[in-house]
DNA sequence: CTTAGAAATGACCATGTGGTCAATCTATGA
DNA sequence: TCATAGATTGACCACATGGTCATTTCTAAG
């Protein structure tokens, strides 16, 4: 007994999964993930139950700590998962955007945000959960991942913009992307998590609202932001 | 046994403090509360734990249980105490702001929220956690009350400012202050989890930086904005 | 000093937690 | 057919949780 704890060696605890979790046939291995996913998302990092997981994946408790030697294990390997996939989609609608002009592109990438949460509302609310929750363990390096990578996307898109001239000339990139970050950022957390407040005729929207808004919204950043300022008055 | 749980009524759920809370001395009743958010502040709700919440306050768990019936309750009498304080200190800048002109006071506003959070730490922790964590119970109705309080803010500051000529006129003032309201949130949230990357130059940011920063900003909204653009090209 | 009513207490409870490990099962190769 | 090595299992653990309530302590009026 006390011997035991003198034996005891730490656990390496570089790696998030086992290689025996690694090496499941990918079919069994998808559906647990999903598991571990639909769990995550209903309940956060503190909340999320192993019990409750074991349960939802249909596999034994003893076989979970085999795949993950702990719970954070196991959430930061989620974690990497709902990243990768929506980094995935990220660089599609950005391929497929190549060509188009500015804030063309940056409505698009707003209306892709809005439709991959409606497709993947449990990976939005993980993502969502990770970005803001003190919750998750790394909360902060995930964190500054998630900024990073975000501003660096919208950054490059801002730069190719200016150098395009469809945005003014002389313009501070790193503000610019800021602000257009934080509204991007703040329109689907608002859109998520449903709190769109009536007075911007957009509470419990339905995508054609939402398009409208934004088509409205980059009207705007377009008239403030473009070239060629189109200033009534 | 079997009978009390038929004589056991419903208690009322209604008030988040019972009379008895409410009529405690002041002192004790601020010393007590300043634990209360301590422990918030630090584990959010369902991490924080009415075990260490008494430890903290010196105040026995059969006491905490006769302020409060539950820990809903508790945080709720929280989440209200923090809430004020900041809906307290927006009026206060407001008020004191509103003869500058609008982008100074823009400005002014987003330099108050830097210097309330390096003051009130803890409130602003809880303040994000609420903002951010579907963990609080009541978490989207909260939501949506802040929501709604922080647009009601900014859209009567952009609606002055459009009166008073110092935003462009014919501007769609909601989306506007969507913007706005999304910069400033954006920018204190980062400030407060310490997470601006490095490219903006501001990690682990000075009050200096931070002002320079803020500066920098909303002279590229005012550009934007401003009645009057000076677009270089 | 007595006493009644309110306030404060903390031992106690059922339940759930993340995590462990000896025992069992399974598939392979001889 | 059996032996072996790896995967799988779930009973079990110590501990923490939110919440209860019979008992004690305090307070102030008589």
């Amino acid at each position: 007994m006390v011997i035991s704890k003198f034996i005891t060696r730490k656990k390496a605890e570089k790696p998030e999964e086992t290689e025996q979790f690694s090496q499941l046939p990918i079919e069994k291995k998808e559906r647990i993930t999903e598991a571990f996913i639909n769990e995550f998302a209903k309940k956060g990092f503190r909340a999320a139950s192993m019990n409750k997981i074991v349960e939802r994946a249909g596999i034994s408790k003893g076989s979970l700590f085999n795949y993950f030697n702990s719970k954070n294990q196991l959430f930061m390997y989620v974690y990497k998962v709902a990243f990768e996939r929506v980094k995935e989609y990220l660089r599609e609608v950005r391929e497929e955007t190549k060509d188009e002009e500015f804030f063309t592109r940056f409505q698009k990438i707003m209306e892709a945000g809005v439709t991959f949460i409606k497709k993947h509302p449990k990976l939005a609310r993980i993502y969502y959960r990770i970005l803001y929750t003190g919750d998750s363990p790394e909360g902060a390096t995930i964190l500054r991942e998630l900024h990073a990578e975000s501003m660096k996307f919208i950054g490059s898109l801002v730069k190719q913009g200016v150098e395009r001239g469809e945005i003014s000339a002389g313009i501070d990139v790193d503000k610019a992307a800021f602000i257009l970050e934080s509204v991007l950022n703040r329109f689907l957390q608002v859109q998520n998590q449903n709190v769109l407040d009536p007075s911007l005729n957009l509470y419990g929207a339905s995508s054609e609202e939402s398009e409208r808004w934004i088509e409205e919204m980059v009207t705007l950043l377009r008239n403030w932001m473009g070239e060629s300022s189109s200033d009534p008055v």
